[in-house]
RNA sequence: GGCUCCGUAGUUCAAUGGAUAGAAUAAGCGUUUCCUAAACGUUUGAUAUGGGUUCGAUUCCCGUCGGAGCUACCA
């Protein structure tokens, strides 16, 4: 509910007390936004109250609406439509309301650090793989909620998990060893993230094509792939791994650094960072300590073979393993020690969010579970951030048949498009080198995570590499454009942000203006409706829906060419706040804004 | 088999149970002697299907059809 409707619902209450003597219930009183088509700026829905009073709609609708012209100074005139009483507000309204959000230092943002510590997992990815799609969708959303999370006055911190340990490693590192190239980033050039990816599909090669002898020597597949000398040999390598064999340890380290390194810089081109990494290999022993203190607590229980469980058939789930029956770690043994690490390293946290994808929704379930079995009930507040997948159109990314569509390859491409086009205009002329590049960066950018950002994260987008990604109409680039407008106005006006509201009561505005205002002064509606559903495309529609507003004032209001100083002086306060609304709702997307294009 | 999610213009996305289902794109037409036309205006076009609840259903419930995912001592 906004400003406007708190004011009138006690209005609204006493009306229908006073002309009817029926107290009405809150639920009963529903406001909502007037469609364009009518006159008003708010609209209260009528139909619910007519279950408490005995009146056609219409007339209900004109009994009310009177009571509020007479008695809500702010409500200026009303009309009624079918059960709709549309009500008009009075200009003098929100020119306070203007005249308030330029006083406050970031409009539509809470004081910094006045609630409770949220921690924010995103990334993760998986260290043989380089990071793709679907990754991309992962990270601008887990950042940006993170930074929503923020500007709505929480504490925050962005964590990753490092999956740096177990079976998938040692595949890479066989294959690099058995190679017997020395192959390194630097001898070839390649990322490191790149290099060992390489080196992981080599070995899935390789497997597959000794599954497929042992299978012409008479092995069922079952036993060709538990023999495939590869797979022996990696899984020798994760025992000596474990065991803390010199070697391997030296060989994992390596070829780990050089993921990282990877990792390093396409981060830095994503524009994402975290504040505390947390490593598998150093958490999952922490899970087993967790698991085995639990089982003596008596929420665990061993089976025969010795394998360790939990029962959550009363919670609707099945029996879930966590320890395998030679003891060592699973998944979820990892995952529960990095939990609980966590909330013993930062003991404010009051939630965790994991941004992970949507196929893992039962394991958040059961690992949401097991935290408060095992006594920590910041659990019931935690939140698996789920997102659905990216498609192509030729249906799932995979690896194997080469659709998978690379992080670094499509942030490159999203800027060599934005350079095609800028240079095509010509507008940056007067840029250095540099200021150009970053530029074309940004735009890039904008579009490729206003792209990502703009759909529901729950659900599963399509993308379609040659026509997806565009950089008119509603998209990141569309946005930056009337920013970008907004401060070549400023600039030119010689504008000091900050300067001098004076405003008179002469002000007319125009319908333009209104909405402007309007939508601006709705910005805190939007950000807590984004946190309250960890939704980043609610902030993503408030911006184009503001620049929007902000294109048609600009195309109907005259700004530095208007004589009226008071007018003049009224607009350009308004361009400022709109170019200051835009660039911080559009940052909790993560996405910045040039000054020119 | 069981469970979860999804199905909206040609296409990509919107819509706390509310008014004539919004945008963008594509296609057509128009706007620049004037603050950046990556803009603005305008025309055409959609709720998979059958029931139910409701004053009112894209939204809630049931069935059918279609798509995705989960249901590992994998991660």
């Amino acid at each position: 509910m906004n400003n406007i409707n708190q004011i009138l619902f006690p209005y609204v209450v006493q009306a229908v007390s006073k002309t009817f003597s029926v107290e009405l219930t809150e639920q009963s009183i529903q406001f909502q936004d007037t469609r364009k088509e009518f006159e008003g700026d708010t609209t209260l829905v009528v139909f619910p109250i007519t279950k408490f009073v005995k009146q056609g709609p219409e007339q209900l609708g004109n009994a009310i609406g009177d009571y509020l012209v007479q008695h809500c100074s702010v409500v200026k005139e009303y009309n009624v439509v079918k059960g709709f009483l549309n009500l008009v507000i009075e200009d003098t309204y929100w020119l306070d309301a203007f005249q308030t959000m330029l006083k406050v230092q970031h409009w539509g943002r809470e004081e910094e650090n006045s609630r409770p510590r949220i921690m924010v997992e995103y990334s993760s990815p998986n260290t043989n793989k380089p990071l793709h799609l679907g990754h991309l969708r992962n990270n601008f959303l887990g950042y940006s909620v993170a930074e929503i999370l923020k500007a709505a006055g929480h504490k925050v911190t962005k964590v990753q998990i490092i999956n740096d340990r177990g079976i998938h490693i040692c595949k890479s590192m066989y294959a690099w060893q058995a190679s017997g190239k020395n192959d390194t980033p630097e001898s070839t050039g390649l990322k490191g993230d790149k290099l060992v990816g390489q080196y992981y599909v080599a070995f899935d090669q390789q497997y597959k094509a000794e599954i497929a002898e042992l299978i012409q020597n008479g092995m069922t597949k079952e036993e060709a792939e538990s023999n495939a000398p590869s797979m022996l040999a990696a899984q020798d390598m994760l025992r000596k791994w474990e065991d803390g064999d010199e070697a391997v340890t030296k060989l994992w380290k390596m070829m780990n650094q050089w993921v990282y390194a990877g990792f390093d810089v396409t981060y830095r081109n994503m524009g994402v960072d975290f504040d505390k990494l947390y490593f598998e290999s150093e958490t999952y022993l922490k899970g087993k300590e967790e698991v085995e203190k639990g089982l003596s607590k008596g929420v665990f229980f061993k089976k025969d073979d010795g394998s360790t469980w939990i029962d959550l058939t009363n919670e609707g789930l099945d029996e879930k393993a966590v320890l395998r029956k030679d003891g060592t770690a699973m998944y979820i043994t990892q995952d529960i020690g990095t939990a609980i690490l966590r909330f013993e390293d930062f003991p404010d946290t009051a939630a965790q969010i994991y941004t992970v994808g949507n196929e893992q929704e039962y394991h958040f379930k059961v690992l949401f579970k097991i935290l408060s079995k095992l006594g920590w009930s910041q659990s019931d507040a935690c939140h698996h951030l789920s997102y659905g997948m990216v498609e192509l159109p030729e249906g799932k990314m995979k690896s194997r048949e080469g659709t998978v569509v690379d992080a670094d390859d499509l942030m490159d491409s999203m800027k060599d498009e934005s350079k095609l086009m800028a240079e095509e205009q010509g507008k940056l002329d007067g840029l250095t080198t540099e200021e150009k590049d970053l530029t074309y960066h940004k735009i890039g950018m904008a579009a490729l995570k206003y792209f990502l950002l703009r759909v529901d994260p729950k659900k599963n987008m399509m993308f379609n590499p040659q026509e997806s990604i565009d950089f008119n109409g509603n998209t990141g680039p569309f946005i930056q454009y009337g920013y970008v407008r907004t401060q070549a106005i400023l600039r030119k006006a010689n504008w000091n942000k900050g300067g001098d509201m004076v405003l008179n009561g002469e002000v007319k505005m125009g319908g333009e203006e209104r909405n402007l205002i309007k939508l601006l002064f709705a910005y805190p509606q939007f950000l807590s409706e984004a946190v309250k559903k960890y939704d980043p495309s609610v902030m993503a529609a408030f911006a184009y829906e503001l620049t929007k507003a902000f294109n048609v004032f600009y195309q109907h209001c005259n700004i530095l060419r208007e004589e009226n100083v008071d007018i003049k002086t009224f607009r350009l306060n308004l361009t400022s706040l709109t170019g200051q609304c835009i660039q911080s709702s559009m940052s909790l997307l993560g996405i910045q804004m040039p000054e020119k294009m």
